[in-house]
DNA sequence: TGAATTTAGTTTGCATGCAAATTAAAATAG
DNA sequence: CTATTTTAATTTGCATGCAAACTAAATTCA
């Protein structure tokens, strides 16, 4: 470690290289499906939870609003969902799969692994161990970016 | 790990969530410097090796040769870098920092500091490892992506 | 050596990520 | 109950990330 500012000692760089990297690789998969990766993870919660308000969406995805937005429409463009009035609170709206976007998610399920497939000398073990690490660190980086705000 | 497609299981939003996290806390720490995360780590690249051709840039980097472009483009009109005409390969231009741009590193050096302080209850050890479990996740994807050229 | 191919970079079109401004509706304060 | 504030979403402007098309120069090949 003697240079700090060296790109080999930066962890963000990693993530900023293994993200892009993770969305290069999955763009094959998703090809079939017509979706890019946010769209992926919107569909993902949708299949999850569906009928959910897009505040709930974003909250659950981590996908920026403004980006959702046009997420949503992409998606409603291809038949995925639908838009429907909140009576609750008729400043939001609901979200909701079509039958064509519930159907998706069987095409869908092979995804994770064959994701998974890429990665073959990464052992269970080690994979546990990093999504325990990563999810340490979103928390640590979470609550800089919240006090930040104040 | 019941179900596969569960949002929480998935290793590749976590990326996708921690890449778009750091970027948004090294936001305030670069608006001093008045550069974004990608136009900060072609300057990190530049501190380290100095008048070199664009694609050693984009090799080093991983920034896309696209961006690249625009990038250099306005680190220029910021003063930081100036290009030259390679006599060698008269397609490629160097790059080189101005006095200017090679001043700016005094004022970068306490950047890493600052972010390491962001995840104070991250460990040294656990720091490591992570880089470790990173870096061996980025060969295997590189492997995948480069395989799939063919 | 002249043609085909490869390489270095740029440009273009599309899809975000993000901050900031904006709008409409709900919640609160007084 | 009315004014202020907060909340849910959308819109806008700017900066990438990326694939694909394109240009010019260097290389390879026949």
């Amino acid at each position: 470690m003697n240079n700090p500012l060296a790109l080999k000692n930066q962890l963000c760089h990693r993530f900023y290289t293994l993200s892009n990297a993770f969305n290069r690789a999955y763009r094959p998969l998703l090809s079939k499906l017509d979706v890019t990766y946010p769209q992926y993870v919107v569909l993902l919660s949708l299949w999850e939870e569906d009928a959910v308000t897009i505040s709930r969406l974003v909250e659950h995805t981590r996908v920026d609003s403004g980006a959702m937005s046009l997420i949503l429409k992409k998606l409603e463009k291809k038949g995925f969902i639908t838009f429907t009035f909140n009576d609750n609170d008729r400043r939001s709206r609901i979200v909701t799969l079509t039958p064509f976007g519930r159907e998706k998610k069987d095409e869908a399920v092979s995804i994770p692994h064959q994701m998974r497939c890429n990665l073959q000398n990464i052992t269970d073990e080690e994979a546990r161990m990093l999504v325990g690490l990563l999810d340490k660190l979103t928390s640590e980086l979470d609550e800089t970016l919240c006090s930040a705000d104040k």
